[in-house]
RNA sequence: GGCGGUGUAGCUCAGUUGGUUAGAGCAUGCGGCUCAUAUCCGCAGUGUCCGGGGUUCGAAGCCCUGCACCGCCA
């Protein structure tokens, strides 16, 4: 029987720029895809944005654009990071697409004819100043937060989606399916907010006040309001009604979000598909927050580490790594640089990257580069580490599947372990010296190069750089094709040989005190004198390639109070944007800078300069007194990397 | 205020239905090896299993209670 998979990840709201939740709940839909992809499945990904709303609307303004330019700014900022991050989705959808709009429609036209949607008056707390209703709870003191201003009671007329007629079937639906929503803990939740009588769901606001939506289809003096526009998503992409794709991966539907959207996706998306009469998801996989640490000095520095940055500093895969060993599914992590490196270095520098370096090496100088062919042995510590092997491949398919992501490589890593003890205890280096032993020794270098083919092969889901590159180094078949645990995720499944290029190791360590976290133990980082500018001032191709120079578009400009070289620039860097304190002010007036393509030291260290921040530092010409920035020549995006 | 969760080594956490001297990884100290990225292997630890009471032949686990933190709901 074959089956396939559909994950989801929410649609991201563009009213900010993403960042390291964005990035873990996309990247574990990623490896489950990725998984499900090895065991076989025929699989389907979708990401996205959701665009409508008052928040992008005030958003854009704020930046003094229209909604739509906005939107269209920052869909494609989370669409160009996917694909940095090696999540490859099939279909990135937005909510302004023409096709999500009229699925929406369908959707609303369907429910509304079925007398579960109905026109009625809603009354509340209204802000003029914010232009919304407040419930109690947020105001504060009975004032609103942001204007301190008590709101006045107003009435509204709206349409409400029938929720409460759904309530019991939706109980009793979870009651039924006890991973319908996991881990427990968020069914549990989810089955207390059932307790109590559900309210219907406001899905509308009147044109006049907030036009940026999709109109109802029965009434055109309003537009859907949230969730009934941007929940749509997960059927819209797949081509509902009528579409192929919707037909063969509806069945087979997940979700994948974080805990704060736990109520739309578990009970207002269950009832919505139940009264347009489609069947439910399969699960609705619930994650929690990563607490990124920030540590006083750097709150008071401004510069605050961003995570996604981190991918540039260390490497893609072992972010990724991190962020799936660190976190068990369902709970909440905290995620720091020191916390990475120490995974980083131990983990996959030390115990992966140093397995598969001294095995290879071992074959290298001892077989010549070839390794051996299967050889059967009766050897008890060959034993034992196949049976390992073989255990570790057999609990995998449970754990992946259950989204213990943690225990899985957890178990991967206890393999590794036994491997490098093997090592040890079998001696191959010893072995060699004796002719004797030869067949010993190959026996000996067969196994460590199958258990790495193996890890290789287990590790595709979460490193697929790392896994294609160990593959390359151990002259076999890169993973990644569908029903690769089947095919390859047996011992003994392929047949090795064939002569190895030179070994190379995966994970370089990282030098705490060079990367600059190392722990404040009295030990301050050293002088920034150390190899380069001994090197007769040669730079390596690695160290320049550390410098991250960007296009920046300059926003505006002025001068800071107190100095007279100094201006103060806010520049658009691709779809963020950042301050830059410059000493120009002598050589260029605010006015002449708006709007010039300069090029920006991104990856600056922030500093704080006659009491503002300074994120990144222009390039400029000196010759004695004159400067000159440097600028761009032709058209070319803010944000383009220069080399 | 109601409901729920968590509290185990310096740090991060495992501990299946109650069953010997409570474990792992990291960090620390000592020793070994030389194939390897100063890597790997071995040994050594330290614990009021949050406090208090109870059930039991036996409790980290079950019950009651208190404290701390967190989440959801109101």
């Amino acid at each position: 029987m074959k089956t396939r998979f559909y994950i989801s990840t929410p649609i991201y709201y563009v009213n900010a720029e993403p960042h390291l939740g964005h990035a873990y709940t996309t990247i574990v839909a990623d490896v489950m895809r990725r998984f499900h992809h090895l065991l076989g499945e025929e699989t389907y990904f979708v990401t996205g944005t959701d665009e409508h709303g008052d928040k992008v609307l005030k958003a854009a303004k704020e930046r003094g654009m229209g909604p739509k330019p906005y939107a269209d700014l920052i869909s494609q900022a989370f669409r160009d990071l996917w694909p940095r991050l090696d999540c490859s989705y099939d279909r990135f959808i937005r909510t302004t697409e023409p096709d999500h709009v009229r699925v929406v429609q369908y959707i609303l036209q369907k429910v509304y004819d079925a007398g579960d949607i109905y026109f009625g008056r809603y009354e509340g707390l209204y802000c003029t100043g914010c232009e919304r209703f407040y419930t109690e709870r947020e105001l504060e003191d009975g004032r609103c937060p942001q204007h301190e201003t008590e709101p006045e009671l107003r009435q509204e007329d709206n349409y409400f989606f029938r929720m409460s007629r759904y309530q019991q079937w939706l109980k009793d639906h979870i009651e039924e399916h006890p991973d319908f929503i996991r881990p427990e803990r968020y069914r549990n939740e989810a089955l207390a907010m059932l307790r109590d009588p559900l309210e219907d769901l406001c899905i509308s606001r009147p044109r006049s006040r907030l036009d940026w939506g999709i109109p109802l289809p029965f009434d055109s003096n309003y537009v859907t309001y949230v969730w009934f526009d941007a929940l749509i998503n997960y059927i819209s992409a797949l081509g509902y009604p009528d579409g192929e794709a919707f037909r063969r991966y509806w069945p087979y539907a997940e979700h994948l979000i974080a805990k704060d959207i736990l109520k739309p996706h578990g009970i207002y998306w269950p009832t919505m598909l139940k009264a347009a009469g489609i069947e439910p998801y399969r699960h609705l996989n619930v994650h929690g927050y990563w607490n990124v640490e920030t540590s006083k000095m750097s709150k008071s520095l401004g510069n605050v580490i961003r995570p996604l940055d981190l991918v540039e500093k260390y490497g893609l895969d072992a972010f990724r790594y991190f962020l799936l060993r660190e976190m068990v599914f369902g709970l909440d992590a905290s995620f720091s640089e020191v916390a990475l490196v120490q995974r980083l270095n131990s983990d996959l520098a030390n115990d992966l990257g140093n397995l598969l370096q001294r095995s290879l090496t071992m074959v290298r100088r001892y077989l010549k580069g070839v390794p051996p062919r299967s050889l059967p042995s009766e050897d008890p510590e060959d034993q034992e580490l196949r049976e390992k092997a073989e255990e570790v491949l057999e609990g995998y398919p449970s754990a992946m599947g259950g989204l213990l992501f943690h225990k899985a490589l957890m178990r991967i890593w206890d393999l590794i372990g036994l491997t490098n003890r093997y090592i040890d205890r079998t001696e191959p280096f010893r072995l060699a010296k004796d002719p004797a032993k030869r067949r010993r020794l190959e026996v000996v270098l067969y196994h460590l190069v199958e258990v790495n083919r193996l890890v290789s092969l287990l590790l595709w889901p979460f490193m697929p750089r790392t896994s294609s590159e160990m593959a390359r180094q151990l002259g076999v078949e890169a993973p990644g094709n569908r029903g690769d645990l089947m095919r390859l995720g047996r011992w003994g499944a392929v047949e090795l040989g064939g002569e190895l290029p030179t070994p190379k190791p995966l994970f370089p360590r990282v030098d705490p005190v060079q990367a600059g976290i190392a722990e404040i133990g009295g030990q301050k980082p050293p002088p920034p004198t150390s190899k380069e500018s001994e090197d007769k001032g040669e730079l390596d191709m690695a160290a320049f390639q550390r410098v991250d120079l960007r296009v920046a578009e300059v926003l505006s400009a002025q001068p800071i109070k107190g100095s007279d070289r100094l201006l103060k620039l806010r520049v658009q860097m691709g779809a963020e944007e950042r301050q830059v304190v410059a000493g120009i002010a002598q050589h260029y007036a605010p006015e002449d800078l708006v709007g010039r393509r300069v090029v920006l030291v991104a990856n600056l260290k922030p500093a704080k300069i006659f009491g503002q921040v300074s994120q990144g530092m222009l390039l400029a010409a000196v010759h004695g007194e004159d400067l000159r920035l440097v600028t761009i020549d032709g058209e070319i995006p803010s944000g383009a990397k220069v080399r």
